[in-house]
DNA sequence: TTAATTATTCTACATTTGTAGAAATATATT
DNA sequence: AATATATTTCTACAAATGTAGAATAATTAA
């Protein structure tokens, strides 16, 4: 699933709030904001990709993701990966160590990480 | 810089030949391979975007890349970065460790590679 | 040199994406 | 109840994308 940019902001939002009515939509974004009709166009798009639904409490329809942003995300960079690294995952912590602007903090940052982790799968 | 995907495709075919004729690229694509206009329009319109253009050998064409796949990569992280992760690379780092299928082997690749890189800036 | 092959440009057209007005509904407010 | 407000669906339309045929120019092979 891949989204198109205007979509994928929209459940940015509302992966942040978890559930969310039209309105609080709307407020997300900052000024000078879409028409309204844009957003619910957006929704209805997305809904039709099966990756929104909302439950209806009353007549007032609250939205919500049936996508992880965790999911999402994860199928992106699988894309990214297999297209810039052949797949290799090392292939691609190595340039990104090196290259991606990492201040030496958060170098050392990552490096606790990557311990963390060793440790943690050790058990 | 956000190409489409046909685009990107070509590009990734012609960031790893450096450079190359028409027929080399048409070769590089598995079967069934696109029409040759298919990948002419495509080239016509990275030459529009100033991503590619070409050297004229008689009246062949060598076409070769204007941005390096570095750049067009770093970019591209920087954006994914940005969207999932509010701009942390810390907090991308940890989920990348963490969910992204790294095997133990990969994830002790990836702590050499962090500690090759920290000392590599000690200095 | 003539026919076959290759490369290039133009044109074309269906989809998808970005954006939003008009109309219909539902809801809240005076 | 009448009006203003919010929500939703429909329709619309321009731009971007995916794909490729027709026509033309250039190159090569018979």
């Amino acid at each position: 699933m891949n989204l198109p940019k205007s979509e994928e902001q929209l459940m940015q939002y509302l992966w942040e709030m978890e559930k969310a009515f039209m309105k609080d939509l709307i407020e997300k974004y900052p000024e000078p904001k879409p028409a309204s009709t844009t957003i619910a166009t957006l929704l209805k798009r997305l809904q039709e990709k099966k990756v929104v639904d909302f439950k209806k409490y009353g007549s007032v329809r609250e939205y919500f993701p049936l996508i992880s942003k965790e999911a999402y995300f994860s199928n992106q960079m699988s894309g990214v990966i297999k297209n810039f690294f052949n797949d290799s995952v090392s292939q691609f912590a190595s340039f990104f160590t090196s290259k991606e602007n990492l201040t030496d903090e958060q170098l050392k940052e990552l490096q606790d990480i990557v311990e963390k982790q060793i440790n943690a799968r050790k058990k």
